[in-house]
DNA sequence: CCCCAGGGAATTC
DNA sequence: GAATTCCATGGG
């Protein structure tokens, strides 16, 4: 079987860099390219506009595809909302409008705003804190302690947990936590590393390990014991 | 345990 | 071209 170094050595010859949390409202500037994808490691502490931007984005993305919560950003952005002030003082329906297309839109509205307020609260979040927190989940704020504050944490999401089944690294089906800690276990736990295997892995499983994979190309391929598929 | 909130792209029928 | 699927979290 295939070790987790291993497969993050071929995700990296493959994609390189993979820029994530994208930022939208920095795109094209200085550091970022037009998506709004890094182009390379940023320098912590972030600069506070970036940390409210991926919290932000953070819910917004939950159970959602990132092309509707770019369209979300694009209209919070538009309308001067996307920093914490500005989300906590603006109004509740104004918001539901605005992040229609993220759906689920009334609920992330009043997560927005709780998580908003909670970290105008706190100087440092931790991840006791931010799950006690209405609307964020072991995900979310995994996400948002990796990539805000640069906690070195694994993002066991469903693109990861597909495909660490799909390699035997892991059960299928295992929950996030469980799946995080296995992870964990065997890993080095800084967070570059963390940053840019979720990235990778979110590349690789949108191109290779969807739904229905293509194994044809698929550069996992030697190493899976779906090869043949 | 189940269903629902909810949108839009991807996929399947 | 219509129907189904996917996706995080919490409420009922």
């Amino acid at each position: 079987m295939i070790d987790v170094y291993r497969f993050y050595e071929i995700l990296w010859d493959r994609y390189g860099y993979p820029g994530w949390w994208p930022v939208y409202s920095k795109k094209s500037l200085e550091g970022f390219d037009s998506a709004g994808y890094r182009l390379y490691l940023p320098a912590y502490p972030l600069p506070q506009d970036e940390i409210d931007q991926i919290v932000i984005s953070a819910v917004l993305t939950q159970n959602t595809a990132w092309t509707n919560v770019e369209k979300a950003l694009s209209e919070l952005s538009y309308k001067g909302c996307l920093t914490k002030e500005a989300v906590m003082q603006g109004p509740l329906s104004d918001l539901k409008m605005w992040i229609r297309s993220s759906g689920c839109y009334n609920q992330k509205a009043e997560k927005l705003k709780k998580i908003c307020n909670y970290l105008s609260c706190v100087d440092t979040p931790d991840r006791k804190g931010l799950l006690s927190v209405w609307g964020i989940g072991p995900e979310t704020a995994d996400s948002i302690l990796l990539y805000a504050y640069a906690e070195p944490l694994f993002i066991a999401d469903a693109y990861a947990r597909r495909v660490f089944s799909r390699l035997g690294l892991l059960p299928l089906r295992m929950e996030y936590q469980a799946a995080a800690d296995v992870v964990h276990g065997c890993t080095p736990g800084d967070w570059e590393w963390y940053q840019n295997f979720h990235g990778l892995i979110v590349a690789f499983a949108k191109e290779f390990c969807k739904k229905k994979p293509l194994c044809s190309g698929c550069p996992a391929r030697p190493y899976c014991s779906r090869a043949g598929l």
